[in-house]
DNA sequence: ATATGTGTTTAATATATATTAAACCTAAAT
DNA sequence: ATTTAGGTTTAATATATATTAAACACATAT
């Protein structure tokens, strides 16, 4: 399961100081400029005295340190861009959908994904 | 379809404008109050010289209104609530099967959502 | 004529979210 | 002993989004 217990400041401090062992541009400060936040609030988000940067910094985050965005946006209380930019656009099709597999489990979902795959090969 | 091609703000106030003719209720004071917004806001709204309200006012005015919910809150580039709520929890979940049916028609997942409902019966 | 109801406009704020510069305090390297 | 690199803290802003009070103009009812 993909159940990390760990707040948003947590996973990217833990993963960072991993990284940071065998990479010196993994530096507080120099990870900052690289994803173009100051380091300041690179501290302060990594230690949750702030909240976590707007959604693309979080995905630019994720990339960098080699981790689910999805997980990471969540941690942060936001949603995919990609995935919003969808649902603005049609989700009077998607609600239903939605709604009817929201209570179901990862891997019910899983099934349904697989199967619709397969049925659009054929075609 | 429901392919409106109207604003957020032509739909508000031509609904709200056919709904007066019966009902004083209706009026733009009235129903702004209704709703929780001052005058002058839904004014300048319903001629799209300010932006939508927040989404949890675009739901009331809709269900005032009468009309779909989502398809106002497209208008108004809002996420529904309840549906980002869901996102917001499992989006690593739901992010597969949403990008999956991204490029479908709405009667293709029409279907898969009738394949789903149907399936959840037998259990 | 005036009070009442309608929508509009002017002129600002309010509110939340996202964000930073600069000074600071270490510990390690020179 | 001092430069360097690390992270932290103070003290504010910046930015976007959401929102309003009060005065106005016009029509209709009294």
């Amino acid at each position: 399961m993909t159940d990390d217990k760990r707040t948003f400041g947590q996973i990217v401090r833990d993963t960072r100081l991993n990284l940071r062992k065998t990479n010196a541009d993994f530096s507080l400060r120099k990870f900052a400029f690289r994803i173009g936040i100051s380091p300041t609030y690179l501290s302060k988000a990594e230690t949750d005295e702030f909240q976590p940067p707007r959604a693309e910094k979080v995905v630019r985050i994720a990339e960098e340190l080699g981790i689910n965005k999805f997980v990471l946006l969540t941690k942060a209380n936001h949603i995919d861009p990609g995935l919003k930019a969808i649902l603005l656009k049609r989700q009077s099709e998607l609600a239903e959908l939605i709604l009817l597999v929201s209570d179901m489990s990862a891997d019910q979902i899983s099934v349904i994904v697989e199967a619709i795959r397969k049925s659009k090969e054929d075609s």
